[in-house]
DNA sequence: GAAGATTGAGTGTTCAATCTTT
DNA sequence: AAAGATTGAACACTCAATCTTC
């Protein structure tokens, strides 16, 4: 006679994670979990709140890089960067910089010139349009946030957010710059 | 006269993102900077994270995609899913599966036979030298990770992951189902 | 020669349309 | 019809090569 175990539910809040986790732990008894099981978590949040982002952006015709870099160019002092500093910003390549700014540049949110002192750069400047659609923009992302972690403890949130302050500058010092 | 002050250095472990944060806040104070911040420092992790592997992994020629798929097979009973089952694993579309069977195929890392039960499906299949990359592949990454994180005490980042899973549990539960 | 931006080739994704099997 | 996998077009990225300006 043989008795098979169907465990009703898994034990408080054991996640889809915490089975893979187990799985390779099985495997390998001394492999450490932690740091394994927080590369997974930090990048399934990571997928799943830009996908949500995303969908809620697509209601209002935007996509994620063109938030990027408008919101970028509102920070900026004067409303204006160099694309190299854009580039800096956002993290992507040149290319991509170029291809992005031709983009935007065709919906009218921004203008590029070439800069006077140093005729290499190429300025760009948030238009009027740009910085109604930024404005707008920020609204809605804000909005999407909150809604997402609503169901989360205030607490909690705050903990995150400066524990991952620490992870941040911890390992950005290791890395090539970027931003 | 005017004087220029130049803040010789930020508060305690104040990054780049408070300095953003800041901004907001300034144009709107009333606007909440919990959640704000904490997407922003959740994307950045997870970008530099992925990157610092990526380069990791290039020295082995692996590329994450393959990486993925690898791993869910090697979990995977009998080393072997179908290819719906890695679609929802990975989370990717159907298009992005067939592609990446093609390329394991033909490195020969993987088999598709056709389901006999049911003619639609395609199985998938570790081969024997898929399995080994496999092994291979788990021990690079795993030491990657623990380098990585070497300079951020290991009480925050047990931390980190509890409070990570909490927000998986919530959110997963509002968003299309994935894996 | 070096720095900044652009171009083009190669890569990998999504999305919609299609084909086969149920 | 519906489900599963494949195909091809469109898109956005990286990387290396190029052009202009310093």
């Amino acid at each position: 006679v043989s008795v098979v175990v169907i465990h009703s539910q898994p034990d408080q809040d054991a996640d889809r994670i915490d089975e893979v986790l187990e799985f390779w732990r099985n495997e390998n008894p001394d492999l450490d979990v932690t740091t394994k099981g927080l590369s997974m978590r930090l990048r399934r949040s990571c997928r799943l709140l830009e996908r949500a982002m995303r969908q809620e952006l697509a209601t209002m015709d935007v996509e994620m890089w063109e938030m990027e870099m408008l919101f970028s160019l509102r920070r900026a002092p004067g409303l204006q960067r160099s694309a190299g500093a854009l580039l800096r910003e956002t993290g992507v390549t040149s290319g991509a910089i170029t291809n992005r700014l031709s983009r935007l540049e065709e919906h009218g949110w921004v203008r590029r010139d070439t800069d006077l002192t140093d005729r290499r750069q190429v300025l760009v400047t948030l238009t009027d349009a740009g910085r109604a659609r930024a404005n707008e923009l920020i609204a809605v992302k804000t909005n999407a946030e909150a809604r997402l972690y609503s169901g989360v403890p205030r607490e909690t949130l705050e903990r995150l957010g400066a524990d991952l302050r620490a992870l941040l500058t911890s390992i950005d010092q290791d890395l090539p710059g970027e931003y």
